[in-house]
DNA sequence: ATTACAAGTGAACAGTTGCTCAATCACATA
DNA sequence: TATGTGATTGAGCAACTGTTCACTTGTAAT
């Protein structure tokens, strides 16, 4: 927990207020979670992943196609996204079929698309 | 719209499924708002600025011993907030008090929460 | 076994990000 | 008006990100 060091002259201002704001954002790790969840859906490419795999089981060189990228560029952030535990994969022969693998996600899309449209 | 030219040899995989996926992510505009709306909220600073502004109305000096940061640091970062209308701001003479500008974003967080704690 | 090809990996590269530092602006008080 | 201080700004920099490229791996078919 920080040591609410005062920046300016007069230190802190109002401390009922930042005492308050404090609890807040007291559980860090909670936070950090979030944040890395909001960073991994942060990103075009990888949202357009989240979303096409939310609708259907698609192959790597689909998705490639699909998104007008690379195998690689695509097998890169399908590495990032099953690390996460958002996407399963399922082998059959040559190919790798890729899914969402959490529902909540889809949630979190589609309440950040309600707040787009304001 | 891509013309989904195909990756590997074998040409596009499921164009059924494809075709299905490339409606999900028909709406370019919407995700790239979607996608900026998830990246403010990806870095753990910003994120803990929007939350603690969602319960207490801060100055900036407050802020900056609240997230022990410079003054200069959360100048920067709450110009960004401001720019996306995320954050408001009140002067009162020398001293600026910010104050979440967007309901929506709360819910957001809230639904990413429940989704860390699966 | 050899060949073919979808998928995965590591290095490298350009572009971006978040912070610090120094300077400046804005406002209040003497 | 001159001074002090909170807030803002721009430049600079180290760290990080997303892609490409070249190479490797795993599997199927010949």
């Amino acid at each position: 927990m920080s040591k609410l060091i005062p920046v300016c002259k007069i230190g802190i201002v109002h401390k009922d207020r930042v005492k308050s704001a404090q609890d807040a954002i007291k559980n860090e790790t909670d936070i950090l979670n979030v944040a890395e969840t909001f960073k991994i859906l942060g990103d075009p490419t990888r949202l357009k992943l989240v979303m096409a795999l939310g609708k259907e089981e698609l192959c790597v060189c689909d998705i490639a196609a699909l998104l007008n990228l690379s195998e690689s560029a695509i097998s890169h952030q399908l590495r990032l996204l099953k690390s996460l535990r958002i996407v399963k994969h399922r082998k059959a022969g040559k190919l790798v079929y890729y899914l969402l693998d959490d529902e909540h996600i889809e949630d979190l899309i589609k309440a950040a698309l309600r707040h787009i449209s304001e």
